[in-house]
DNA sequence: GGGTAATCGAGACGGTACGTCGTGTCTTTCC
DNA sequence: GGAAAGACACGACGTACCGTCTCGATTACCC
């Protein structure tokens, strides 16, 4: 089962200093779990044997199974771009469908593995909570300028806004149901935004 | 709801059926170590240590950890009722307050317990979908009555409302930020429902 | 596995009184597992799996499994007859072979059972020492018609012969070698009444 | 001899290797409980529970139970030597006698379990078939230097006398019976070997 | 001939042990 | 001093039996 892509080359220490090579390797040995079999395939023990490691090794760079699962979705997580239509609805849907794909390519079950994670541990609860509130700055912008160019209300507030749609998007993440159709976004987006139209 | 640490009374069996101390013996020790110490400390050893049950009888009638764990919220989730204050801002606002207050006071944990299960589980899963569904339903009844007295538009889609705020207060559940202010919650809604205002 | 030969008849009680179908039916279960997985096969659940019986009804007849394994071994213990060919070299010889085939054909299985258990159980281990000096006495008869004849020595001790004899088919059994041939079987009985020949 | 309830000290890895001290608190507490309670009191969990050990630990290096017995036992049976008196007749007597003292000092107990445990598990059956040859082998020796000084006749085989004054040491260690006298030993000695003088 | 009493199959119960898996720590050997 | 290797104590997993229990039903016996 879990030797299906075994790292080959066996690495050596290449002395008194971090192998970039073993951590790498690392690093995509649990992706590719967390991935195929979600959390409950994604144990130190298949990570050391799937990437040819010694279990010592990982937790010498990572303290536990929660700090490795972060660094493996940090590694993921900068892919998104904001677009850019000139229309708030339209960007929101196309916001949505861009997640949702991204998501469903596999990035989504790492996703998924973080927020199981955080319910039962504090630290992973903590860093969860950092970098959604990281997201909501950014994604926030995307209504700030519709706001900038008349679009939404002054009064209106981009950061609440962004808090409302990624609800909705993790809502439909974590019941497993990225499987929305372009016109459901659209009709859910529509609601969302238009107590914010001037 | 007095904690008795350990189930004291040794219970026998009552014939060739179902013991129903035990296995309300059972769901109390399950419920109890949820709430102390999260899906961490929730283990079979753990439940039947504490409810003075062998693990084969836990076995007998859940067939896995997370079945145990539905059964366990579904004992719990009889309280929640629906206000009508006659103003929908108002009806969303009371609502999140009470579902905030009810899940701080010690079942938000087991909810917690069931994402983080439904994350690698695909049987959760299901089931907390078919859960969602049904609050969905339920809580969707709030957004009718605004649309039949004539404060929210006729076009607006109630389902889609329920599902916004709901997912609105999972987030806040799962990411631990039960502790929002009502003048937060307040203009969270005020925005969520401004664009299905007639 | 266990469902080749069930009872197909179920027992109703007959009164306030032992159901001699019952019993019967409880020790040929018993007999036929022995047989078939040998002690690791043999448990109350499976015998009583097998009779179609409860396990209570076992128990209130049956102390324990020991004493039900020796039941089965009581009614089992009765068939080996004792050749006369005139030469004491050819009676041992015939003696062995049917003994290895008697036990070969099942109730060797049984046997081994009552001496597994008598090693940690001291009323087996009484039962089977009974039993040992009865059968000693029965085959030494062998050696006495030798001796009678002229052809062994009159000093010579024919229970130790039934004795050594005896130990040396036990050592066969109970390590597993009762596939021995004719040949091989002569020269050790040579060996044995060798030194007792006149 | 001194009987420490429970191992005190902990043991940790010494590296990616054995641990001898782990592996001697194992065997001594499995020779322990084997003597306090035979076979009924050995189980791996109160090995485990006596040496301060893991399960794991043990099932790493013994595959079952009876690979741990025999073990046990190799550990214990490095006492008895052969004796060479230069008269054969002798020389069993001594063999015996010091078997018998042997086993009645607590080794038999040891060895009575291996062989319940190999009635029943064809590996034990195996390990015991092989130790038994072994020792076969071993004990020959006594016969091939009387045939070397003349004492047995050349044609007579060590082999088969060496397993049938085995089976009769068995037999009497299986059933209880090692309270033999020297004459009565004697007596089943010369019958033995009788049939083998020059 | 109706009540009582002991029997029967059935199967749940609290336990103990099984053999396996994963966790996080430890140490040695090699580079 | 980093890295692979893998042993170690621990404890949970899910399963099998143990011996005890309580039931509901089925008779025979006694009054």
């Amino acid at each position: 089962m879990d030797h299906k892509s075994i790292a080959p080359e066996k690495r050596a220490s290449i002395g008194a200093r971090r192998n970039p090579a073993t951590e790498e390797a690392i690093l995509e040995a649990a992706e590719a779990l967390l991935r195929e079999s979600g959390l409950a395939g994604f144990s130190i023990e298949a990570v050391a044997r799937r990437a040819r490691a010694g279990k010592p090794t990982i937790y010498r760079w990572w303290p536990n199974k929660t700090k490795l699962l972060l660094d493996v979705y940090q590694r993921l997580k900068l892919k998104m771009e904001a677009v850019d239509t000139g229309a708030i609805e339209e960007d929101c849907v196309q916001f949505l469908l861009g997640l949702f794909a991204y998501w469903s390519a596999g990035p989504g079950q790492v996703f998924r593995s973080i927020f199981a994670e955080a319910q039962s541990d504090e630290a992973s609860a903590a860093a969860l909570r950092d970098y959604a509130a990281n997201r909501r700055q950014h994604s926030a912008k995307m209504f700030e300028r519709a706001i900038a160019r008349g679009e939404l209300r002054a009064d209106s507030s981009p950061v609440i806004a962004a808090e409302v749609i990624a609800a909705f998007a993790w809502s439909r993440l974590l019941t497993g149901r990225l499987d929305a159709d372009e016109a459901d976004l659209r009709a859910v987006v529509r609601q969302m935004v238009g107590g914010m139209r001037a």
